[in-house]
DNA sequence: ATCCTGACAGTATC
DNA sequence: GGATACTGTCAGGA
């Protein structure tokens, strides 16, 4: 389908009658689902992701101020990861909500899933129906500037739904996120030359990462100093009940 | 100045 | 049980 200008996200919603101001965040994530969205799909060997703005820039804003609000983040042993030999704070900020019973691992240890908070109910649902798949967990990660970042990784953990896509929403900060194919990064031998994905993950933002990309490719958050601002990420997905 | 690449251990998993 | 994966930081070069 034709990509939509951008300019007409703001405007259509103000086109109509006038809201009040009232109107629930739960009431917008909800009416901003239902709209038609412009998805614009990427495609490499192996790599299918779809990209789409989901909420406009005042719905964006509300929701990030909802979430700075809602979402305490971890600390203390959740906010450290052991590499090559020692014990380094996350370059970020983290922390994960999902249906009671489930948690996730990260850097060996089990991490437990939170109950929802309301505002991350409501923006699951909107999240659902813009990607058509029920989700039960979220990850949350908050980049307090530019110098934080992710390292290159995959999504592939066997607590995954493999069929599953992975459904990341973006708020605040515009930030690079970079696709590497993995025989991109063989040592040299077997290296290929692939070059990277990128994509510029923008204020209310929906990227959907679609089997099989996370068995293919690497995904990373690299640092940028010229990207000062907070950026709060939301990678919904669904797991498997052990 | 900024970004990208490779080297760096130890534990866990398959 | 040998091979592979995983994580972040730093130094060096483009």
């Amino acid at each position: 389908m034709p990509p939509k200008k951008r300019k007409a996200d703001g405007e259509v919603a103000v086109a109509g009658a006038a809201r009040p101001p009232s109107t629930s965040l739960l009431a917008a994530l909800s009416e901003a689902a239902a709209r038609p969205l412009s998805w614009r799909k990427v495609s490499a060997d192996g790599l299918d992701v779809d990209y789409c703005r989901l909420l406009d820039g005042a719905l964006a804003d509300r929701t990030l101020a909802a979430l700075e609000e809602d979402v305490d983040y971890f600390t203390g042993d959740l906010a450290q990861v052991f590499v090559f030999g020692k014990w380094h704070d996350i370059p970020r900020q983290q922390c994960s909500f999902g249906d009671a019973g489930l948690s996730y691992k990260f850097s060996g240890r089990t991490v437990p899933a939170r109950p929802w908070p309301q505002s991350l109910l409501a923006l699951r649902a909107a999240v659902e129906r813009a990607a058509g798949t029920d989700f039960n967990f979220v990850l949350v990660n908050r980049y307090r500037s530019g110098a934080d970042h992710m390292g290159e990784h995959q999504d592939a953990e066997k607590e995954l739904d493999p069929a599953a896509p992975i459904a990341s929403l973006s708020l605040g900060q515009a930030r690079d996120f970079v696709f590497k194919h993995r025989d991109a990064r063989r040592p040299r031998p077997h290296k290929r030359d692939i070059p990277p994905v990128k994509i510029l993950l923008e204020h209310g933002s929906l990227l959907l990462m679609n089997h099989p990309t996370n068995q293919v490719w690497y995904h990373s958050l690299p640092a940028r100093r010229s990207c000062p601002g907070v950026r709060v990420n939301l990678t919904f997905r669904r797991m498997l009940r052990a």
